[in-house]
DNA sequence: CCATTAATTCGATGATCATCAAACTATTAA
DNA sequence: TTAATAGTTTGATGATCATCGAATTAATGG
């Protein structure tokens, strides 16, 4: 598996709409630019309150949680019942690194 | 069309290996760090050689080479019977904006 | 005009995808 | 131990996808 087909695997885990949503509610609060950034988030809260404004059920969103994990972008640790999800950083940062411009990442 | 389904729009092209090492094809010829860099590429060239490369056939290329127009990374003008192609600056900004640190994108 | 070249369109095919409802597992609470 | 809660698994369905071969259009060169 090539870096190219890495990225690509991303891109296509983030190219579903509800699933990019679902990304991003956890970029939002795993990386909110305080210095020291809360790290989890139930994904009952997800459950709870996003699935109905995503309108999708439980079963997709377990779904494309998996998906997100499957491509590296978040990881999942369990408590009782609950879920909780985190932004994977090294892949965040190969995202970032791979849109950086070309002259900021060769100087 | 919200801007997070633009992004969705953006990454689902992206999501196909062969598509990304096109675009990545693209933006290394247009983007290379030289103060006034060159940018267009004729598409014969793709056809050529990279399609060797990258083993697959002209009406697959072809394709690809749509939708990454439609998602609105490229842009294509002709010139005879060849096709020329170059990175669309606003997407890629757009896309490096997406993966840029909230800290800094706020500041 | 004819042949060649560059790329596109068409039609098909097997593969993957997003989503759901129903059934299930595991944990907590009464 | 029964009921409720959180999430998962299974199986299905309609949709979209990547790719190809064949036919097609458009431009160039003789």
């Amino acid at each position: 598996m090539s870096d190219t087909d890495d990225m690509a695997r991303a891109f296509k885990a983030l190219s579903n709409p509800n699933r990019l949503k679902i990304y991003l509610e956890f970029v939002r609060y795993c990386d909110n630019g305080e210095p020291a950034p809360v790290k989890d988030m139930p994904v009952g809260c997800l459950l709870g309150e996003a699935i109905k404004r995503l309108n999708i059920g439980a079963p997709t969103v377990s779904h494309h949680i998996k998906e997100l994990v499957d491509a590296g972008l978040i990881t999942t640790t369990r408590q009782g019942r609950q879920l909780f999800c985190a932004v994977e950083p090294a892949m965040r940062d190969k995202l970032r690194a791979f849109f950086a411009p070309v002259m900021e990442a060769s100087a």
